[in-house]
RNA sequence: GGCCCGUUGGUGAAGUGGUUUAACACACAUGCCUUUCACGCAUGCAUUCAUGGGUUCAAAUCCCGUACGGGUCACCA
């Protein structure tokens, strides 16, 4: 009996000819030295920071060669099949202004030559490449259950070997074609292993391109690579679409290391030529002294949805992952503060080999600085987008009040150093409430006034101040030296330096007063300079908050 | 347990045998500036590169052992 006869008993409704693959999805027309990348999730739902970090450096290797980025979903095991996952992850990119060229749109449309997209839709593909290598007696069915497989384990657990199924314990590797007849008409189920060929006491050299060179022991292991139901598991998977979809690059998380040896074995038996690896360290989090992978279930900040409703620019949220995948990035991007991360050449040797710790204070820090040096229109859009998903009544005060909303962030901002009060836009709110009446009026006010707390003093400045004078027209100078007067009126010194020079001679100084006109008007001791808050909210208003607190 | 990988300050890290008395950034601390805050400026923060040994005139950098951390050993990806 042949391994024609064996593959006909195995996969009898599909055919051979891997040259129908072959021939239909041809090498892509692309420019020389251009770099196909992919994201192949599993729809589990949302995108966790290691693969937005990944695919991030997958777009950016391709966009910057000329070359191709597409999706592809790995839904291989039925098991894990989420609702609408897909929809999570296309939307979760889209968040990020990560585009694809190619890949599933949404759950079932998708774009491209080299499709279908979707794993579990290219199940003729995968098993007429599993008839040819049965044809060719590289592959053979296993009809050992879980249990036997689980015996195995024990008794190489007990004898100290090595685990798996390899060498003597492939024991379904040595059955005749009479006997898996027998069984395949008696309705066993069985699945599809490699007949590996590899010497684990033999060495192979790899080369990984954030790794570098690596030395594994061969594969020796018979690996399944058709499940039961039909369907490849990942290996077979990543082996048949890579190759078919012309993948030029494969960057994934190092979780995949260590069957590199396998994946790369698999490429040879087929005498395909295997992709470049760049297998990329994970994204960590120190808890009680030690570090571990950042967590979906235990970690809100490892889905990425939480930095859109942090409302961290999705820029910034680059600029930080940036920093992460190459570290002379900061340096260059200090350095070249009117180019883009687009002008930056990313280099797979400069990252790091092992996992570095996840680092939200930094992000926060990038992304202040990178709001601080938009202009105040860019940060209204920004604060608006956000705030009409996440802060509906902030969304419809910012609409109703556009340009007064743009002085407001527009504060401090056109200056060479201009301020860094935002570090991200759901933080805008908390900072810039009290310049909204709509937000001011309805708030539970506390104020708490500092230095000067009496009650009487309080109403008397607030008063003289807004009878005598506070102006809209004034100029800063003038705005300030009324400031002074208002000071020696009360007897306290005009400059600071008077008061220290001679601090019995005042009740206090310059500052104690604004500090006063400033919690008045604010309720706040922190905010931005006074003069610009005053004269952004008018005399109008001034007066009548500090009419309000006089009353009281 | 086998096989792989890694370990430079609180954090990200530069660094591949000698101009390193270990860059830079974040964080932190102190001071200055200042109507508050923020900004900015100044200063401080690893006598040492997990650890023990070896090679060398010379090691964070090369070699070996140990410890610790990570990954992987599924009909999961």
């Amino acid at each position: 009996m042949t391994n024609k006869d064996l593959a006909d008993l195995l996969l009898p409704n599909v055919g051979s000819d891997i040259t129908v693959y072959e021939n239909k999805y041809p090498e892509r027309n692309l420019k020389e030295g251009a770099i196909v990348t992919r994201f192949a999730p599993s729809p589990t739902g949302f995108v966790h920071m290691g693969s937005l970090f990944t695919s991030f450096i997958c777009r950016k290797v391709a966009t910057d060669s000329g070359g191709v980025f597409f999706l592809r979903i790995e839904d291989t095991d039925q098991k894990r099949q989420v609702e609408n996952g897909v929809k999570g992850i296309v939307d979760d990119l889209k968040n990020f202004q990560i585009e694809i060229d190619e890949g599933m749109l949404n759950d079932d449309e998708e774009k491209g030559n080299y499709g279908p997209y979707t794993q579990s839709k290219r199940k003729e593909i995968y098993q007429t490449y599993v008839k040819y290598l049965i044809e060719q007696g590289k592959a053979y069915p296993c009809f050992c259950s879980p249990e036997e497989i689980e015996d195995i384990r024990l008794i190489q657990e007990k004898k100290k070997q090595r685990i798996g199924y390899y060498g003597r314990f492939a024991k379904c590797r040595k059955l005749t074609f009479d006997e898996i007849k027998t069984k395949v008409e008696n309705g066993e189920s069985y699945i599809i292993r490699l007949k590996s060929m590899g010497d684990f006491e033999k060495k192979v050299k790899v080369n990984d391109l954030i790794k570098g060179e690596l030395e594994f022991p061969e594969n020796d292991i018979d690996v399944v690579i058709m499940k039961s139901d039909g369907l490849p598991t990942y290996h077979f998977a990543h082996l048949v679409d890579d190759h078919l979809m012309h993948t030029t690059h494969v960057i994934r998380g190092d979780e995949w290391l260590s069957s590199l040896p396998l994946h790369i074995q698999l490429f040879q038996t087929f005498g395909f030529k295997a992709p470049k690896y760049a297998h990329v360290p994970p994204i960590m989090k120190e808890e009680n002294g030690s570090r571990r992978k950042l967590s979906k279930r235990k970690d809100p900040e490892a889905a990425v949805s939480y930095y859109h409703e942090k409302g961290i620019p999705v820029e910034a949220v680059k600029l930080y992952l940036m920093t992460l995948a190459n570290s002379n990035f900061e340096q260059w991007y200090d350095c070249n503060k009117d180019k883009t991360l687009s002008d930056f050449a990313f280099d797979f040797k400069k990252m790091s080999s092992s996992g570095g710790l996840f680092d939200i204070n930094k992000m926060i820090n990038i992304s202040r600085n990178y709001i601080s040096r938009l202009t105040a229109k860019e940060v209204y859009d920004g604060t608006l987008t956000w705030a009409k998903i996440f802060d509906t009544e902030f969304a419809k005060i910012l609409e109703e009040n556009k340009e007064y909303a743009t002085k407001v962030f527009n504060i401090e901002r056109e200056q060479k150093k201009p301020r860094k009060d935002y570090g991200c836009y759901s933080e805008i709110k908390s900072q810039t409430w009290y310049m909204f009446d709509e937000l001011f009026n309805k708030a539970d006010k506390n104020y708490e006034f500092q230095t000067i707390n009496d009650k009487d003093e309080i109403n008397k400045i607030l008063a003289t101040y807004i009878s005598k004078y506070y102006s809209d027209s004034d100029t800063k100078d003038e705005w300030f030296n009324k400031m002074k007067d208002l000071a020696g009126e009360f007897g306290y010194a005009r400059e600071v330096k008077e008061f220290k020079e001679n601090p019995i001679a005042y009740k206090g100084h310059i500052g104690d007063i604004s500090l006063v006109l400033r919690i008045a008007l604010t309720t706040k001791s922190m905010t931005p300079d006074l003069y610009d808050v005053m004269k952004l909210l008018g005399k109008d208003k001034i007066s009548a908050r500090y009419l309000e607190i006089i009353n009281k």
